[in-house]
DNA sequence: CTCCAGTTGAAAGTGGATGTCATAATAACG
DNA sequence: CGTTATTATGACATCCACTTTCAACTGGAG
């Protein structure tokens, strides 16, 4: 699946006539390689750690070429910095997120997600995206 | 209600001695007799075409203290502003968004709430709040 | 190998939120 | 009522997370 991603990122940067770079390879395997939801920072300084010389503009720019691509999606959990968790073709999910330790849950459920269309369409409102996030102790925190 | 809001915050400020001001009520009858979530540049805006003197700042912190006082809630829909929305005692809702004009409509369901709970119940994890918001075109945009 | 369009990193710019501080207003007290 | 301690206000400064700019630097087509 990182093989798969790479490929539509590739592929994304062929049709729009981009470069393949080193800044780039790096960026993609960092973020692959690294857990879900990672601000620009976090992914930058853990690429800087190897690579000295990356910049901040890159790494950020970069990411929003992975958005743009399909292969992340730009979130924002209220903590005022922008997150980037990884996305599959046609994936989708929600997220619990721990008040106390910061830690990130995913869940899907979809009879959630046929009440949203329901409550939609029952006001003639078509929807593009949701965000749903339950905010609270996650098991571990609760002890 | 407006009398029932305004009562919360009198009560507020003087459990906290917090003195009474002329800007203050000013904000506070501005901010019941508004569209719900208004960004602060709004807000101030408005009550600045009828009392040039009033500061950003006061708007700002007068905000802040609502929402600690319980009348208002503070919320983000992703556009780079905070806005400010209506709360009353034990009240909840969420939001339809509509990304082309703006439009933001309120809705309850009692199912997607409880099934939330069983979805945080299930990983051992206790919601203290959550948002939902549904992105898309309002009935008028659509057409 | 050449050459140009695309890329990079440092640095400057933005915009909204938040902090600072001298001045002004509130309200308790004598 | 005046006095006085306390809190509030508004102009301005600062912060901070991006976002843009630009001169130097590639990648890769030809
Ligand atoms: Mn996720
Ligand atoms: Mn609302
Ligand atoms: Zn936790
Ligand atoms: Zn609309």
């Amino acid at each position: 699946m990182k093989r798969a991603k790479k490929k539509v990122f590739t592929d994304f940067m062929t049709q729009r006539g981009l470069k393949s770079t080193k800044q780039r390879d790096l960026i993609l395997d960092a973020f692959l390689s690294s857990d879900r939801h990672l601000s620009i920072e976090e992914l930058y300084l853990k690429i800087r750690a190897k690579h000295p010389n990356i910049g901040y503009a890159t790494v950020y720019r970069t990411l929003k070429l992975f958005a743009e691509a399909g292969i992340a999606r730009e979130m924002q959990f209220g903590d005022g910095q922008t997150r980037y968790e990884h996305v599959g073709e046609g994936e989708h999910h929600d997220h619990l997120v721990c008040t106390r330790c910061g830690s990130i849950e995913e869940f899907e459920n979809e009879t959630i997600e046929q009440l949203q269309t329901e409550v939609a369409a029952s006001r003639g409102f078509l929807i593009e995206r949701h965000r749903l996030e339950l905010y609270g102790l996650c098991g571990n925190c609760r002890k």
